[in-house]
DNA sequence: CCCAATAAAGTGTAATTACACCTAATGGAG
DNA sequence: CTCCATTAGGTGTAATTACACTTTATTGGG
């Protein structure tokens, strides 16, 4: 018998098992962000655009966060009514924007950092550092599988 | 030095890789669940009814799935409006609404465990059955310790 | 019995997600 | 140089997520 029968009974969806323990654990980190009037999606957004020095085009900046192209553009609206970043226009190609992180963003980092970095520590604990580092290598399996 | 310390980065975020990994994944299951007219968040509500003869209290069946109260108002109503589930009141108690799947209901989700055992099979296929084993025992510890 | 605490559920608002579709700019084939 | 396939990006629409707040019903202590 295919062992392989079991897992496909909709108790054991991969989809399904991602979707509740991401929304489990992103439950921890919103509450820490709140303080610093940045949600759970935005931390990482910024993140990426600090490490991306002259701007990023947005299909680029969609990529790196394994991200929908068009979820990006609705993302970063509240972002860049915040004032956290800007859009412009790329001097060597009209079709491409070039979105970069502001001193506002990178003053708004500094304080998410520190609310992540509880997040982060206290979900470590919980779950055990070394159970992290095993789980985070196969989740970088499977988007690597995957796409 | 501590082991963790590396982890306090914020590459290492485990609400963002879980995150990422769960976007990546979705997309394959909502591309065969779509053929049946059910988007990703909506089969394993279909499927839990199911499985709960009589009807369920909204808050039950929410934490069940491990899903916002609140959210799962709202995931319903597409539900109820095209027939598949339907609330009434509890008869012993006013303020509990149960829910329940109807026939249409079952019939869809007929067509729809095709569909997601289509996609089980592609997504175990190419990350490997014995991997997903052992990461979906990880992610049901990392559900319990977190709630 | 009465009322305050508790519990179940819905609503306002806003962010997150993404498919289908649209516009505009680029660049290569002829 | 022209034309059109390709590429970058935004918009319409709709589902998903969840906090704060409200409403309604139950229940337990006095």
């Amino acid at each position: 018998m295919d062992p392989t029968d079991d897992l496909l009974n909709p108790a054991h969806c991969v989809s399904h098992n991602l979707q509740k323990t991401a929304r489990v654990v992103a439950g921890v980190y919103a509450g820490e962000l709140r303080s610093c009037g940045l949600s759970r999606g935005q931390f990482p957004i910024l993140q990426q655009l600090e490490a991306s020095a002259g701007g990023v085009a947005m299909s680029v900046l969609a990529q790196r966060l394994y991200m929908d192209r068009t979820t990006l553009t609705r993302n970063l609206s509240p972002l860049e009514r915040a004032g956290l970043v800007v859009r412009e226009a790329d001097p060597g190609d009209a079709r491409v924007r070039r979105v970069m992180i502001t001193e506002a963003g990178r003053s708004r980092l500094v304080e998410g950092r520190k609310a992540w970095r509880r997040a982060q520590a206290m979900t470590l604990e919980r779950i055990g550092a070394d159970s992290w580092k095993s789980l985070e290598d196969d989740l970088r399996r499977v988007r690597k599988a995957l796409s």
